[in-house]
DNA sequence: TGGTAATGTGTCAATTCGACACAATGTTTT
DNA sequence: AAAACATTGTGTCGAATTGACACATTACCA
């Protein structure tokens, strides 16, 4: 029991990055800060994590906090942890990341903290480590994308096909040939077409589809992905 | 600032999943704990983050303190934060894993800390949550190493590739098509003939390679892989 | 010296992928 | 009202990849 006694206690910071989808770019949710320290530079939302309190709810919390959102696709990034990389005090940082549809969020708990969505390329400069944990959060979702179908949470519950692919387009920073994607995209069988025509467009108005949420569960392990799905051993 | 002062500070450990290849299939190295609390039942290797350390340098110092070995592969894959999870007192654990050449390890070292391989299929239950984190290191072993040269880190410098192939069917618990599976690793060009063969063998011998490190850095990020690299925007 | 076991290499059909063309729909312009 | 324009839906075709399978080679052993 002495090596507990012995053992330094630290602080327990919670970032989220938070990810959004205007149509074109994806845009991150971030701080200017009008508090200390740091007060005047931008930063992501994060708070401390409670005594009482899961590191998952932790982040729900900080969430919910600033966007009024709950059920939002959550994800457990990594922990950063330099020994100096708050120069306040020593904390570790759990980074989150959460996709979110850029016309849920409430509006007025958003400028009650001062935060503003930002395109991904226009980032500012960020506090302490956050630069790299964004990149992180960035690379984290190329990979995921690519293998699940994390996409549609960024998407209103109706969309398009060209929508989507923008998306994609936007996230992997490329052009994609658009029959090529719209044919691997349906061999999903993840798109149930809703009838319905997009009426914002002002030209040839596209199909909206919905996911097939069902079949979404299922697939979860298998969309875009040769692996055999990591089903443990009984032993696990 | 107030912030800061209201906060818990509280205990940071440090647990790694040490994966390791017999030839046949995946081992752990496991503590038979000799310490409290939990004397007598198995858990992870781990200890806890010192006041002025680095997360990443905490779990090297840890694995080197088990296996004497230093520029091993470590990689981070979560942090477990329930409340209570130790029943002691609350301490989050950081989840490292690592993957070594089970030939290597400093066998004193390995004794003395009461630790033992034991096969992946016959792992006993373990202390704390550690069993819910051996089923989260194996499913990220999974998934790493088919879109990463991973698996070279488990096998001696020189192998073949039959034997490379048994650790991927010890990784996917699952068969390969031998002619298939040598046909994809060599269009990899990631591996160079030694020219030597393996008189391990009793019947005939096969073929030594060793990896080509320069193209497996460059290709780290495509191997097995279709996404485009993750090259980070200017601006991260 | 022939039998056995494991390795290295090749073939072939089915599928998938990438590049590309054309028809259909809805708006705007003349 | 018709032509021009922008965008969407669908099809084709050759190339590359995959999965299933066969055969020759090497080394040990009886």
């Amino acid at each position: 029991m002495n090596r507990y006694a012995h053992a330094k206690r630290m602080l327990v910071a919670i970032d989220c990055i938070i990810f959004g989808f205007d149509g074109e770019e994806l845009d991150l949710l971030l701080i200017k800060r009008n508090f200390e320290p740091e007060k005047g530079n931008w930063s992501l939302m994060g708070g401390f994590l409670n005594e009482d309190e899961d590191l998952e709810d932790g982040a729900e919390r900080i969430l919910y906090d600033l966007t009024g959102l709950k059920n939002i696709y959550v994800e457990q990034i990594a922990t950063f942890g330099k020994v100096d990389r708050d120069p306040v005090e020593r904390t570790l940082s759990v980074v989150f990341f959460a996709l979110i549809n850029i016309k849920d969020h409430d509006q007025e708990a958003v400028k009650a903290h001062n935060a503003h969505w930002i395109t991904l390329g226009k980032k500012p400069k960020l506090i302490f480590d956050h630069d790299i944990m964004v990149g992180r959060a960035l690379e984290h979702l190329r990979y995921n994308a690519a293998l699940h179908p994390l996409g549609f949470e960024l998407l209103p519950e109706k969309f398009t096909i060209p929508q989507l692919q923008k998306l994609y387009e936007a996230i992997y920073d490329m052009k994609l040939d658009r029959r090529n994607f719209s044919r691997k995209i349906l061999s999903t069988k993840l798109l149930i077409d809703t009838g319905e025509k997009d009426n914002n467009s002002t030209t040839k108005k596209a199909n909206l589809f919905r996911l097939d949420k069902a079949r979404y569960q299922q697939k979860f392990y298998s969309f875009w992905h040769f692996m055999p799905d990591p089903a443990l051993p009984e032993s696990l």
